[in-house]
DNA sequence: ACCTGAACACCGTTCAAGT
DNA sequence: ACCTGAACACCGTTCAAGT
């Protein structure tokens, strides 16, 4: 992945000197990637990067433009790999191709917390957010709406699958990292509080805290999002009906 | 817009000791939420929040146990605001009230950009997020679904709610604030970008342009949120008709 | 019980200088 | 063209001390 490119010469001189580190803008958002996915984003320093890349701070500086466009762009490089994911999408049925996208999307986010907070930011900067984003709005298409109608589920459904992800994806409130038993501890001290909560006050809270503690991520932000879809599709068809609804 | 109210003694005393500053917890997240509407989340550093306080640094951390505290306290606190104007809700349609209730929680999140990040991450110190959480759920449960469904129907809600507000509100990535102007300038600014694209690689961007370029952050949640409540409504429908759906 | 100022250990960013 | 180390101006948090 990362070719040194300086030495060319074939012959292998001897670094006397230090070799002054060498870097490209993929491998400073790798090692920025690698940095958040093992520590978050309060982890991502400029120092903590430059000592990954083995080379001096102000290096950093020459490939972005500060700390939020690090994060932008590294946010939007992760994103670029969901593409492969959905090589293959192309059904006869817009809204199933649309629930597959949504999913690969969701999978991708959900376990980097970090990611949500800044997909999606700049369409200049993030190349591949774009992309996605007309990947997304080209099924819309395939319903036979409006340009206005294909603009908001288009949105709706980028919105839905961002915002849930980025939810949910939210760490625990410790330092606590990842682990089978962390997340069901976790699970039990909601639970534990939810359920010393006045149930006549909270009615709500004790219906679905049983259903809240067993969930899982992925199942519940699927039958969201085919909540979402189902309304789309009631919309499409009423659409193909009243062209001009 | 500051009063000092440490010299209220009319005659012009020497303060020859300087009077030791009071707060409270009201006090500190009322100052917290004025930092953060008047310059967002990075402005809010503790040693500002101090200097509006009128006291020292330290003296914040007797309220909050850290930064990290003082936002979700921060955020919970405007969510309270909800309740005073949902507190008519209670029609004969749970999906009616639902609408109104999430467009209540849009508006209080869209012009607050730096909220959406903060809210439902820690039911136990945000009371305010819990109540509106369960306030929510309650109205689904009118809608004779199972726990199971309830609670996937009430994340879906809340999440998207969350998540588009927190999406739409996200500020230009310059450091302009506010002002009609620089909206439309934001606006044609990316739909310039977007015009440059070419149109056969993003048939969709080209398609939606013009949709963009005119639309409403309110009205682009209300329709999405039509699309959720439709799929909600659809599924009620089926599960009165089947009750064990 | 609550507030203070100073100190500590960090951080993003810049810059003149190097290769 | 790209990298470096040192410096600057900040920041969250702690602590011994005050009232």
């Amino acid at each position: 992945m990362a070719e040194q490119g300086t030495e060319s010469t074939g012959r292998a001189r001897q670094p006397r000197t230090r070799t002054r580190a060498s870097h490209s803008l993929d491998s400073v958002l790798a090692g920025a990637v690698e940095i958040l996915d093992e520590s978050g984003v309060q982890g991502l320093t400029i120092r903590a990067l430059a000592a990954r890349l083995g080379g001096g701070v102000a290096s950093v500086y020459w490939y972005v433009s500060g700390r939020d466009e690090l994060l932008d762009l590294a946010a939007d490089s992760v994103l670029g790999g969901i593409f492969e994911q959905i090589a293959d999408v192309g059904s006869d049925d817009a809204i199933d191709d649309l629930r597959t996208i949504a999913i690969a999307m969701f999978d991708t986010i959900v376990d980097r917390p970090w990611l949500g907070a800044y997909v999606l930011r700049d369409t200049e900067l993030q190349i591949h957010s774009l992309q996605l984003y007309e990947r997304i709005g080209e099924e819309v298409m395939r319903l036979g709406l409006t340009p206005r109608q294909v603009f908001h589920a288009t949105s709706a459904v980028v919105g839905f699958v961002i915002g849930t992800a980025a939810d949910l994806g939210q760490e625990p409130p410790a330092v606590v990292v990842s682990g089978e038993v962390t997340r069901e501890q976790y699970l039990a001290k909601i639970t534990g509080e939810w359920r010393a909560l006045d149930a006549t006050a909270y009615p709500f809270i004790h219906h679905i805290v049983d259903e809240f503690e067993r969930h899982s991520d992925r199942e519940q932000f699927a039958a969201g999002l085919d909540l979402l879809l189902a309304g789309l599709r009631l919309k499409a068809e009423a659409g193909s009906a009243e062209p001009l609804g």
